[in-house]
DNA sequence: CTGAAAGCGCTAACAG
DNA sequence: CTGTTAGCGCTTTCAG
């Protein structure tokens, strides 16, 4: 079995309060009495028990991320890397991390299981409903990628994104710039393209009803409609994607069409995943640090827990216009 | 604050030890006892607490998932596959998942946070003396994507899907058939790279000296190298990418090349990740059921806890083929 | 089949 | 600065 307090306090001769205080307050401590502790602790290998802890502090110190986006592949390369952030920020606090889909939540606690959380990360398209039941159980709740007013949300600068992206593109001399969106996350959609038509007011550049078009997610639909967008009459110079794999479906729909890259045409995509300079001709993409963003909400939230008063309502992460070959 | 047995207990007109029961052990409880037990809990909005639960057991029901991979990008689609298939199967098990780095991990456990974890599955490089070190704190150990004798490991059939490929190569004709591999996961790199010489013996097709070679895991790298591979003499007709991202490579320095393909180059990938069919031509490539594995691995973990004696040391995931246009 | 009671390992007043 | 002590919510013998 392993060493217990009792076990440490008997052989450094300090009672049980104490050795606790050593390794939770260690400031309230004489550093004679630490020494002896720590030294009573090692030899014993004593390390404290987590769930005693928890138990007798009523906390838990657990926090949970929930993925709420449907479909097969929950781990996208864009929440991967959320993910990635939250992990990182977690593991290296004093918060234990679980991480899950919104469905598998519903099922296990609704079966019963209480995972006694304390605050969680809604990264996506969470429901309403979901986040008041996380509130009205005194679960802390911060969103990520999405904007919903009264909770604390981390997004990324989306219009300063697609801003950078038509800025470049008007500076290349294009005119006419298309745009095809990937029905994705409502949010991400509905950002990135009332940013497309905003930013092309701004400038005073024309856009017309046949120049933005939406399309399912998969390269299939993207390539389909961006095939359409390029065979009607006055054909876009430059297509906005909406993400990457979009951008993809755009360039293979441009080279089986027989058009040059990036003289014929120019292609941007959003995201700045992997698969951007594996293209051919290179991806030009708006990178997101989505890292940063998994590594804000959980400050966030722990900032949250830690009861501090001052939380921003609204954290935007910068994003970056990678310029590669394709514009 | 939350209801507690005591209070189920009072309610119902029973004792702590039977509302215990009713919830952990309903099979040895009187069904009309049950019924009420239930019945006050509904009203007490009672849920057990997990907590109080692993406390009094001395069982914590937590297992851990730890990739091991050095580099930034912690959740490529790999693992992240492998992620989603061990999430999903122990979040609707009565386990509590953790995820973390190897790294993570070892910065907060030396740092006296234990994490009381009863299982672990180590996916990619884990290294010896972390496996020993698990082992000797009694944490069972299960392996995903490597191999190392006497732990219980889940991995896919590398040999069969390299196989596929040259079958299929051969099928088409071609009988000199190069490989670039990416210096990826060791094991992964040993497996393949093997893999593709049996089975090239096996169907008597030579391989020169020249006809292998290796590259870093980015696409530049594999570009280059593909670019080396087919401006020498006697260039080969086929390229076998030791995975996805260097196949791209070789499509990339194809292209540069002016080449047709596949007309005057087949190009095979692996790991069928997404990037795939967003390639030009699509990428032809062994698919890996990355979540079953996952899954497997949670499944025998899960196995090793519950005492069972019959835990296969290997399990091997099959893999599949994708013909793309790019053969 | 059910109940009584003794912990599980740690923390948090409250005293000193 | 340190010790005493009463729990935290649940499980688990051991009786009945």
């Amino acid at each position: 079995m392993n060493a217990t307090i009792y076990d440490v306090s008997r052989l450094s001769g300090v009672s049980t309060a104490t050795v606790s205080r050593a390794f939770s307050e260690p400031g309230r401590v004489r550093a004679e009495t630490l020494r002896r502790v720590y030294e009573a602790a090692e030899a014993l290998h004593y390390h404290p028990n987590a769930i005693a802890r928890a138990m007798a502090r009523q906390r838990t110190d657990k926090i949970a991320y929930l993925i709420c986006k449907k479909g097969a592949t929950i781990l996208d390369e864009f929440y991967a890397g959320i993910c990635d952030g939250i992990m990182r920020t977690a593991n290296r606090s004093d918060y234990q991390l679980l991480v899950s889909t919104e469905e598998d939540w519903r099922l296990t606690v609704s079966a019963g299981q209480s995972k006694q959380i304390e605050g969680v990360i809604l990264g996506g398209n969470a429901q309403p409903e979901m986040i008041s039941g996380f509130q009205s159980q005194n679960v802390q709740v911060v969103l990520v990628n999405n904007n919903i007013a009264g909770v604390p949300c981390v997004v990324a600068d989306e219009a300063g994104g697609v801003g950078q992206v038509v800025d470049h593109l008007a500076d290349r001399g294009h005119r006419h710039i298309a745009m095809l969106v990937g029905r994705v996350n409502p949010y991400v959609v509905r950002e990135r393209y009332g940013a497309f038509l905003a930013a092309m007011a701004q400038r005073g550049l024309p856009v017309g009803p046949a120049d933005v078009r939406m399309c399912d997610a998969d390269v299939d639909s993207a390539t389909e409609a961006a095939s359409e967008l390029l065979q009607g009459r006055d054909r876009p110079t430059a297509i906005v994607g909406g993400n990457d794999v979009v951008a993809a479906g755009v360039i293979k729909a441009a080279r089986r069409l027989g058009m040059r890259l990036p003289e014929d045409l120019a292609v941007t995509g959003y995201d700045d995943s992997a698969v951007c300079p594996m293209l051919e001709p290179e991806l030009t993409s708006v990178h997101i640090d989505c890292r940063q963003m998994g590594e804000l909400a959980v400050a966030r939230l722990t900032a949250l827990l830690d009861g501090e008063s001052e939380i921003p309502p609204l954290t935007v992460v910068p994003t970056l216009l990678r310029v590669r070959r394709s514009t």
